[in-house]
Order: structure tokens, then sequence, then C-alpha cells
DNA sequence: CGTTTGTGTGAAATCCTTTTCATAGGCCTA
DNA sequence: TAGGCCTATGAAAAGGATTTCACACAAACG
């Protein structure tokens, strides 16, 4: 930086302001600076200019686990939105260790990071109290904060449950059973509440040993199933919580012998990547992860700019997407082919690969 | 800092080789420094650290596509190695963006990073040239240089085309195709060396006409399936030169109606976590991910301690994992129901899935 | 014409560490 | 006991930017 001052003739202080346009400079000493700039190819360094403002140009982002099918998609695009806005992202997989957790934050707080978006493991993740302690802006995502106002991304998890039902009911179902995520996770009380309140306004029922609480993994999927198919045989649909899940029912039901969406219609949440591949293709409510990851981006900025918390609850809505997993129960699949309720609602697809592949 | 300094009595270099055991301090004086360091609960700023000691404390790590089913792997093991050793890994998605990949370049050169991890989009990528005019450490992952001598890290792509088809000669088959990525990558040579020559080895001949160029995408394998099956009726095993376009075609398969395992055996490469969700499960050819990652952070952490760059070519060997999607031809179904070679292979399998199903 | 006002610029302090250089003792050896 | 060598420590420079403060000069005002 000394040089491009010494070579443009001017003081180090002008290519300062120059660089970050923070100050008036005349257009010709504008001209020669930044033509000294080019000519040594100068690259201002972060660390430093991070240490005099405080500002290590940095976001940091804390998921419970890198590989899980839908953190991806956050990680993905929060990364596109913090380099869009000129911040590096600095990535953290916290596990279950509330040790590394409060590691990782506390290499963010060293790196005078922005801000901070993490996914949290469960209710019970202390890094809130943490991050209470200090002036750094957080945003929490995807899991909402149930016991104290936070700044908060979540999708609309009681519409999920009231889009599937409506689904499920408007195809014909009324013997349905439900696989949660752990239900001391808020978003999965949400997502049920919507999902059994839609189904009474509808005049039915499900009842509680159809409720089957799980931990969002494939394989608990695949082993519910038998359970599942035991306390009540008759059933036509099944709705899991997560994508992840419900591609596990739908491999325990096919090792079962049974068909879907034949014998069960099945449906998840989420909109992972794997939802196309398989065969049927999974109908699923899906998880608006890049306008999450847009609004966790924005309000960080916003709290950065502002210098204060955000105590604010943002809510992105939802959507259904409907591919092959659901059909009409088996008693009603006669009809159903002759038009009326299964082909109106077909018409809500949108999906691009349902289109092509007829 | 200089609190602690104050507080313990000492001047702020003690606490600094306290701190980072730098030069022997007098076991009194530490404890001293140490209680006043806890007392303040003092964080030393890693900007700063970084600034005078040229040495970021992070790494970068660029990808071709954070949601890829394989590269999620290595952003997840490179930074389980990356926090190991205490550093940060700090994130970059290049697309095919080369501007955005100079872009993401420069932004860890200003930031002092200790090295850089990078998975090239093609051979063609340039950062290649613009790192070797720095001194930085850097490490190329997964897609190895073929032009010039480079630290880098692979799998033992051409011991993966030869596993994929020393599997199927077991089985009995003696016509089958193969789907590669793009041939100007090497690693698709490699690998469609390795399968071939081992064919001939047996005796066996693959026509130029069964071997389909592709670009790595699940539904790049769904539409080549007309055309595969067009140019070759008869056969009876596709080997896919990764997973994603493996499972493109098993659901090509299905959507024609043909049955796998039973009519064609599929199998791929790279053993992502959807493997195991499908039905049939699918063989494939494992990428080492973890230790892939592993050697490439050992490597480039070497070289930063060394202070120069080792152009030294790491190969992973990898393995086969035996599924449900592979089995004899069906001409040969009856033989292999008795024993003999189906089962004898079957002994290879190691894979806790497959072996809890039976 | 003297005095505000405003704009562009530079000098120096600052951010927080690490690292070099110098020094003060303590111990060993001749 | 003087000289040499360690070891533990402190003072100060250095790292590369930003930011405050002060100032010079030009235009505008009364």
């Amino acid at each position: 930086m000394k040089d491009v001052a010494t070579i443009a003739g001017v003081s180090v202080s002008t290519v300062s302001r120059v660089i970050n346009n923070t100050l008036p400079v005349d257009a010709r000493t504008r001209e020669l600076v930044e033509r000294a700039i080019r000519k040594v190819s100068y690259r201002p360094n972060l660390l430093a200019s991070g240490l005099r403002s405080k500002s290590g140009n940095l976001i940091g982002l804390a998921v419970p686990e890198i590989a899980h099918q839908s953190f991806d998609n956050f990680i993905k695009h929060t990364e596109e939105f913090a380099r869009a806005n000129k911040y590096g992202l600095i990535l953290g997989d916290i596990h279950n260790d509330p040790d590394g957790e409060a590691d990782f934050i506390d290499q963010l707080i060293r790196r005078n990071v922005d801000g901070i978006i993490f996914i949290r493991v469960s209710d019970e993740s202390r890094a809130l109290e943490m991050l209470n302690r200090t002036t750094i802006p957080y945003v929490v995502l995807d899991r909402g904060v149930s016991t104290a106002t936070a700044p908060t991304v979540v999708m609309d998890n009681y519409q999920a449950g009231r889009l599937a039902a409506e689904h499920l009911i408007a195809l014909g179902h009324r013997n349905v059973a439900c696989v949660t995520g752990p239900l001391n996770v808020s978003l999965c009380r949400d997502r049920l509440d919507g999902f059994t309140q839609t189904l009474s306004a509808a005049g039915l029922r499900i009842l509680r040993s159809d409720i089957h609480e799980s931990d969002f993994q494939f394989d608990s999927g695949v082993e519910l199933v038998p359970g599942i198919l035991e306390r009540n045989p008759s059933l036509t649909a099944v709705w899991a919580q997560n994508d992840l899940m419900a591609i596990g029912i739908m491999a325990g039901l096919r090792d079962h012998g049974l068909d879907v969406p034949g014998d069960v219609s099945v449906l998840g949440v989420d909109d992972i990547s794997a939802c196309r591949m398989l065969r049927p293709q999974l109908t699923t409510v899906k998880q608006p992860f890049r306008e999450m990851s847009r609004a966790a981006v924005d309000l960080l900025l916003r709290e950065s700019a502002l210098g204060e918390r955000i105590s604010e609850k943002i809510v992105i809505p939802t959507e259904l997407v409907i591919r092959q997993s659901t059909a009409p129960p088996r008693d009603l699949q006669g009809a159903c082919e002759q038009g009326s309720r299964f082909s109106e609602t077909r018409h809500i697809v949108v999906e691009h690969a349902v289109e092509r592949s007829r």
C-alpha cells in the first residue's frame, strides 16, 4: 500500500480512501491511484483491514452435519449470498458436540466475523447464551427458538403440515399415519400441529398410536415400517416430516412387498435432490432453502449495519411438490382415473421432471 | 492482552509466549498468566496474530458445486481435518465461473490463508497458473492434473475401472456398456482404461458404440437409457462412472419396464449416501472421501511447514461395495443360485446395510 | 477585503499480536 | 573470582490497513 502511495505520489490515507470510497477524492488523484494499484497489482490485506475496522468480512455458518442432504442446500445458498455481498463464508460442523460448538463460535469471534448463522442441533443448544453475551449479530436458521426471542428465519412449518394433510385429504385418504422428527425440536411440533389440525378440520382423526416419533434419519424410516403396519394394517398413507425418513419408509414398504403408491402413499418434507431420483419419485413439501438462506444473510447484514440485534422472526412460505409417491387409496383408484379429485389435484403440479416424464 | 499482562504483572511478550509456547517461560509466571487469562476470559485476536505471523489459520476449499452429492463428502471431511488441526475452513463454490474462481482465490490470498485445496471443474481451470505465481501452498483434490506436476490427491481411478470390470466378469456378464464422465477430465479416461483393459484381459471386448460419454448428471443417466438400449439391446450390465448417472440409468431402465438387476445390472462409482436408499441398493466402487480429504489436508500442512510446494501425487486405493443392483445375467441365474461364482463374489461384501438386510 | 465554509489531502495514532533485540541474573567453569 | 553461557523477561518495532485530526487552499459570504 505504501508502494502504491509512493508511485501515485499521494499518502496512504488517500489510497485507502480511493479503495473504500470513504471520503471524496479528486478525480485526477483517483485515476493516479488506480493506475498505481494496477501497476503493482496490489491486493489489500483483509487481516489488516479487518483488524482496524473490526470487520473480518466474514460470515460464520454452523450446521449440525455438513453431509446431511438438507443442510447442504443451506450451505450452498448461504455461500452464494455471502459471496454476493463480498463476505467469505467460514463453515463449521457441530455434530452434536457442545464443546465443538463453543470452540467454533469462539474461533469466529476471534476472527471478528460480521455475523453468525446457525442451524441448531436441538433446542438445547447453548450457543445462544454464549452469543447473547456478545454483540455479534447472529441469525438462527431452520430450527427456531421457542423459549426466547431471537433473530430467526424458518419455513412455515405449520403450513407444511397443512399442505401435506390437504393433499392426502384431496386424494381421498382417511386412514393415515405420521412419522415426526424429535418432538423436542419445535419445528416438529409445528409441522405436526398443522397436519393434525387440518385433518380434524376435515372431520378426520389421527390416532395417537399412528404418530411415530423418530429422528430424521433414513435408517429409522426403514426400521419403523413394521411397527407402523402392525399398529395400523389398513392405513393408506404415511407422511414423514422429512424426506430422508420418507425415503426410508418407501424402502421399508417395498422390502415388505408393498407398492408405493398403489398400497400406501408416502410423502415427505424438504425436497432434497434424491426425491427425483427415486422410482416412484417422492411427493414432498418443499423447504425453501434458497429463500431462507437469502433471508438469513439479509437479516444478518441488517443487524450488522444497525449495530444491534433484530429480534425478528421471518417465516418463509412453502409449497407442495406433487410427484409419484402419492395416489388415491386403492378403493378410490377406479374413480380417480376417470378424472375427479385426483386429476384436479394433479394440476397443482409445477415440477419439471414430472411434466417431462408424461 | 495488555490487561492480561497488567494483571499478571508481566509484559505482553510473556503473555504471547505463554499462549503460543514459543519460548520457555517459568512455571510460576505461566501460572500467573494463565490465571489472568481466565479471569478476563481473554481470546487472542486471530486477525492481529495472522497479520503479524502471516498465517491466517485458515484453509480455503474451492469446489465446483457445493450441493453435489459427492463434493459434500469432501467438504465434510476437509472441515473435519482442518478443524482437528486448528484451522478454519473457508468455502467457495466455483460453479463453472473462471471469474468467480479468480475472485475466490484472490480473497483467500488476501486473508493470508495457509493453503488452498481445490477440486477443479475441469482440466481447463486457470487457477493453477494463478497459484503458481504465488508461494501459497495448494493441493489439487479429486481431479488430477495431466499436463503438469502439482501437489495432488486422487483416488485410484484405474483401479476403480478394474474393480467394476472384475465384478461384472465374475458374475458372468459378457455384454456390457459403459457411461463415462466428460473425457476431457483425466480421471474419466483413467477409469475407462481400467475398465476396458480388464475386460480385454479376460477375453471380452467392449465396442466403441457401447461407450457413452456423458456429464456426471442424474438426468443424463435417465436420458441416455433409450440410446444405450438401441445400440445394444442384448446387453446385461452397465457401468456408470459415477453414482448419479448410475442412479439415473436405474431410473431410466425402470421407466422402460426393465428390472434391475434381473434384466440389467448397474453399478457406479462414489458410494454417495443415496446408494443405500434405493431399491435395489446400488452396487458401486467407493470413493475414499475421508482418506482423500485427510491426505489433502496433511499434504497441505506439510507444504505449509516446509515453505515450498511438494509436487507429490498421492493415489488412494479404492474398493468395491456390492449391494443389490448387480447379479448374474439372466441366462446364468439358475446356476448362480446353486452357489458357484455368485456366492463367492458375495463374500467380498462388507457393507452393513446389506448384512443386516439378510 | 476579512471571514466563513467546504473540499481534498497528509501525518500520526490505532487496531492487537508476534518477533527481534537487549538485558538481567544465575550457574558453571577455569 | 572473573568470564562465559543459559534462561527468563521486557521494550520496542513491525505487520498493513483505517481513522482521527489538522491543515491548506478555494470559493462564497457579509
